[in-house]
RNA sequence: GCUCAUAUAGCUCAGUCGGUAGAGCACUUGCUUGGUAAGUAAGAGGUCACCGGUUCAAGUCCGGUUAUGAGCUCCA
């Protein structure tokens, strides 16, 4: 049979031949880097036998394709022997590779905490260093059946029964081990191929992801070729954490959470000012794109939730007041709103509406309250009390395709103004729970692709992720160390205004019912503000910085001219502070760059004689000395410059 | 909501075998007036998250509650 390589050339090997003979018949140097076969695009074992005409490659250990084989044999093998060695009730569930790593999940008797992590470290490198070659048989489904009953892993029952598959299941074993497990593969042909490893931490996870399932113990860790890719990774894992809005706006005094109000930010006065600034910015693009800023109630009676749908489908997430008034008939249940549209949808009901007057954009900066399950909360990230850059439009369908466009350009140009240069776009389709006819969402998805489509810009689509009341984009940033953070929507409705009765009169003088884009760019300013301070590490540009600039004293003969300066700067709405203690300058330097401040002036008696200024700016340690006059207009321009961020 | 863990000074953390709490930084005061990432000395600061139990005695052991963390589930 003849063996096709990626580079065209062709190989004649007797039929059955394996990866492995591929491999030697090529070269020594290769068969021994080798770790599995790619078969006409399906990756399969080095002891595979090849049966027919076939384009192979060969999958080495130095390549992703074999450092992702690794891991899984790393998890799948290793970790999970290791763990049947030390636990041998324990049950084995799934064992797959994930981003970096890889994990295992399976229940046992005994609670395993991380205390217990380098023990089972030891464990797996004991087996490692047996250098075990990793047979593989094939089985039919009685058999694997019987197989995994004698060791009573019921989990590795439950997914063989729950297989299409016939026969042909593969159960891998290493050297004379009486460990086995049941795998797609491929795995290493031996365990000496395995490179540097770390376990990271143990926590639950259900049993087939359902959370009606019982809870499986999970083990996560981190694998690579040589100690030196896992050094980087760990110290990238180090790098975030120091990132972390939480820790971070602790230090620069942003904000802070209390029991009294789990998930609602108490924000501080430095943690306002970002706050109010990222506002007024948005609220400047959005008069600049045709939106008109509108405000509706907090606390909405049910019958309006009830309308739109809302107290169906979430009435457990919401929060709600009830108010005893004695002499009431009839005690009045109201919802702080957890959504903005519904009150929307109640303006734009003031008055006829005709097409004429449509697109008609209303935004908001509109505070939310949600009951997020207690377990979600995290920091700024996911709060219960929030505020949207929330936006809706009105129009008609043969306008979906234009806003789209308006609204995507519009997205770009916010995001690349706050340091975010690009973005990826999602399409999500119509979920299980849902309102509206197939129809109307056959319709909406439709309206929603052509636009994008049209458009040119690439997108991808995520299946059953839409909304309840019809199918949405979603726009995913990269933040500076490639995490991503999805942040902008723009979600079509068909049926939201049709419930609450909105209707405009068109051309043809009859009544219709307006399309209703929801849509926001940052999503929440608490959530968006949390990935600006770890986007930028703290340093926020200049314009967002609570506090911009500090003048720095050396003694306290200076004092007068820093407070000239600091009224000047203060004149020209520069937020400044004095620092005249009686302290050191590198000390008075060393608190004002760990707390972040972007513009340090330092003045002593040569800075007064001479009436200049000595800057030092965030993250550099060079000063530079600037006449006052000269600098005190450019740091003012430059300190309500939104555009332009500057590179880090 | 689920699993596991954690909760001690403003912050970061120590506290052994159950015997009435300790460090560094920050804070206040004194000395120091100095040239770009920590000058120096002293002082003040705690109902050990909350409720209950065991015990002669609980920061420490046990139970519950609340919050937080990691992950899972969820996210209009």
């Amino acid at each position: 049979m003849n063996i096709t390589l990626p580079d065209g050339s062709i190989r004649e090997l007797a039929q059955g031949s394996t990866g492995l003979d591929l491999a030697n018949d090529i070269g020594p140097g290769l068969a021994k880097a080798a770790v599995a076969v790619v078969v006409n695009g399906s990756q399969m074992d080095l002891c595979d036998p090849i049966e027919t005409d076939s384009e192979v490659s060969i999958i080495t250990i130095n390549s992703n394709d074999g450092l992702e084989i690794m891991r899984h044999t790393l998890t799948a093998q290793v970790l999970a022997r290791a763990i049947k060695n030390l636990y041998p009730t324990a049950k084995l569930a799934i064992g797959p590779t994930i981003e970096d790593g890889f994990y295992y999940d399976f229940a046992t008797e005994t609670a395993i905490s991380s205390d217990d992590l380098p023990k089972i470290e030891n464990e797996m490198r004991n087996i490692i260093a047996s250098g075990d070659l990793i047979n593989k048989s094939l089985n039919t489904k009685k058999d694997a059946i019987k197989a995994f009953k004698s060791k009573k892993e019921e989990y590795k029952i439950a997914i063989i029964n729950e297989s299409e598959q016939a026969d042909d299941f593969q159960i891998y074993q290493q050297g004379d081990s009486d460990f086995i497990d049941l795998c797609r593969g491929p795995h290493l042909p031996s365990l000496e191929h395995i490179g540097a490893f770390k376990l990271t931490k143990v926590a639950g996870a259900y049993w087939r992801g359902k959370s009606e399932n019982e809870m499986l113990t999970r083990i996560y860790g981190t694998a690579w070729n040589n100690d030196k890719d896992l050094a980087a990774y760990l110290n990238r894992m180090e790098e975030a954490e120091k990132r972390d809005h939480r820790k971070l706006g602790k230090e620069m005094d942003l904000f802070h959470f209390q029991d009294e109000a789990p998930g609602m930010v108490f924000w501080h006065p430095n943690g306002w000012t970002i706050y109010r600034e990222l506002q007024n910015f948005v609220r400047k693009r959005l008069v600049d794109n045709g939106y008109v800023e509108i405000n509706t109630p907090q606390v909405i009676d049910r019958k309006l939730w009830e309308a739109s749908g809302h107290w169906d489908k979430y009435r457990e997430n919401m929060f709600i007041t009830e108010i005893d008034e004695e002499h009431a008939n009839e005690k009045r249940i109201n919802a702080l709103k957890p959504m903005n549209c519904p009150g929307h949808v109640q303006i734009y009901n003031q008055g006829i509406k005709s097409y004429r007057d449509l697109p008609l954009k209303f935004a908001e900066f509109g505070s939310c309250h949600r009951y997020e399950p207690s377990g979600t909360m995290h920091g700024l990230m996911r709060v219960r009390a929030f505020t949207q850059d929330d936006g809706h439009i009105f129009c008609t369908e043969d306008q979906i395709e234009s806003e789209t466009g308006l609204f995507i350009k519009f997205l770009s140009s916010v995001y690349a103004d706050l340091g975010f240069k690009s973005f990826d776009i999602k399409l999500s389709t119509r979920p299980q729970m849902r309102v509206g006819s197939d129809e109307i969402w056959d319709k909406a998805e439709l309206a929603l692709e052509t636009a994008i489509k049209n458009l040119g810009y690439p997108y991808k689509i995520d299946e059953g992720d839409g909304a309840f009341y019809g199918p949405k984009l979603d726009f995913v940033l990269t933040d500076a160390i490639g995490r991503d953070w999805q942040c902008g929507t723009f979600q079509l409705d068909f049926n939201l205004a049709e419930r609450l009765d909105a209707e405009y009169v068109g051309e043809d003088g009859k009544k219709h019912i307006p399309v209703m884009i929801h849509r926001a760019i940052l999503g929440s300013f608490e959530r968006f503000i949390g990935i600006l301070i770890e986007n930028y590490a703290g340093k926020l540009p200049l314009w967002l910085a609570p506090r911009q600039v500090v003048i720095a004293s050396i003694t306290s003969d200076v004092n007068s001219y820093v407070n000239e300066v600091a009224s000047l700067l203060k004149e020209l709405n520069v937020r400044v502070e004095t620092d005249t203690r009686n302290e050191k300058i590198s000390y008075k330097v060393r608190e004002h760059s760990t707390s972040k401040v972007p513009v340090i002036m330092v003045i002593g008696k040569k800075e007064m004689e001479e009436r200049t200024i000595s800057i030092r700016r965030l993250g550099s340690n060079e000063n530079t000395s600037y006449s006052l006059n000269d600098i005190v207009e450019q740091i003012a321009q430059e300190s309500k410059d939104s555009s332009n961020i500057q590179e880090l």
